[in-house]
DNA sequence: TGTACATCAGTGAACGCGCGTTCACTGATGTAC
DNA sequence: TGTACATCAGTGAACGCGCGTTCACTGATGTAC
């Protein structure tokens, strides 16, 4: 199936990305709540019902947006922990690279980034297929403490008693090779991570934040902190594979 | 002004009410963007066009859904600093108990929350009105920042050397009594408070954490720690006023 | 206390708009023999 | 290589819907003298 079939596929394949395309543009101009399968087929120079070849219904043109910016987001974190930056030097700088990468990708796609990150759609629940590629950044996180873990780079981070059976099912759950602590405290930070983007990206930091980049880059590398990475230097690449 | 000017007067005030709560419930049943003039008028039995002698728009009274909202998280924080646990004992408590206070809320009146919190209504621009309540929730939190402060129960988070000129400009707008170092902090931990809160709410965590209020009140007084807030036990109501 | 006028809340009809989705159709591309 | 049939992308008209906003109006409430 890898090969191509004929024309009719190929112009099939081709279609489909130009309607995700010109989807994505009225997503950046007009906001999510606005995307309208009319005014994606007028764009194209198509009648409306030309668009339910490819996609169902709205809900799908919606769902196949959100897959995507997921899988941008996604992608853009794991390409910078593959960089220098990502991969060497002080573990807490690594986790900063990837935090800016995510910044920047949503300061670049902010519609995208409030599609995914923001208030859910209304009338919109998202379907199964949207929970892969959503974990994506967060493993990338994981795998930045378990390169610090497996170089000894990592430091237990405080973890309350109660809090105890949740870190570990926690754990068990998404990385049964990392302290319970740690675990608990990712998933903390995660949420935090993107509690500073969203605050930026949603205004929120207007007429209050100048220097955005350098808050931004100090504050995550302090999440980086919070987690239990260290600052000091260990091995450049990690030993360790992915 | 703040006598009963005669029942026109009355009147007003009561439709105008009417018309909030019901905007107010539809935001809940169907979000921001839903939210029609013609559907909160219907409800109220009355005639769409009645509405606009009460708001000149629909943008209008989203503004003052806005301002309400806004208001009350605000009041919810105000409350909860006021309460002893919000006033006694260790000042990472007090915090705790502040942002427990403002979760809460959010918990319950989801979309309330998204509609300030979330991702801008498209099309939308918040006018000026709302700065003044916007602000209040991160009052309370330089409020109790400084409450420790004053009592010595403060430490000095770490501060950046090239986040210094922004941390001295934040802490000259907001507050000039606090070290810079505390108030780029509390900025930070500001946006990383309503991240934990925004992933609850819009979703993230669900299928992932399962304990949330252990996790969000350990998460929370880490966050309080990082701005400098000490454990230790200081004097019972702090001797300084608001 | 009574009359004349001003204010203003609420009505009902209308304007013009864009939307998602369905359906019977045409005509080009692909497949089987 | 050629013919007969099946597949399927795209058309165009239509259905039924709800929306924000305007406007001339009615009638009740308030005010000035």
């Amino acid at each position: 199936m890898s090969t191509i079939r004929g024309a009719r596929e190929r112009a099939r394949v081709e279609v489909t990305a130009a309607i995700k395309d010109e989807a994505r543009r009225q997503l950046a101009a007009e906001g999510a709540a606005k995307l309208s399968l009319r005014a994606v087929a007028r764009e194209l120079g198509m009648v409306s019902s030309a668009l339910y070849r490819y996609f169902p219904s709205r809900d799908d043109l919606l769902t196949a947006l959100i897959v995507d910016a997921y899988d941008a987001v996604g992608e853009a974190a794991e390409t910078a922990r593959a960089t220098p930056g990502g991969s060497e030097g002080p573990h807490t700088a690594r986790w900063a690279t990837v935090a800016c990468a995510v910044r920047d990708w949503a300061l670049a796609h902010p519609h995208e980034y409030a599609l995914i990150y923001g208030s859910p759609v209304p009338g919109y629940s998202a379907p199964q297929d949207t929970v892969g590629p959503a974990s994506r950044v967060g493993l990338v996180l994981i795998g930045l403490a378990r390169d610090a873990h497996r170089a000894d780079g990592l430091a237990l981070p405080r973890l309350d008693a109660e809090l105890r059976p949740e870190a570990a099912r926690l754990a068990s759950d998404v990385a049964p090779d990392l302290p319970p602590a740690v675990v608990a405290a990712l998933v903390a930070a995660w949420a935090q991570l993107f509690g500073l983007i969203s605050f930026e990206i949603f205004g929120q930091f207007e007429r209050v934040v100048e220097a955005r980049d350098l808050l931004f880059r100090s504050a995550a590398t302090e999440l980086g902190r919070s987690v239990g990475l260290l600052d000091g230097r260990t091995a450049g690449t990690a030993a360790t594979g992915a």
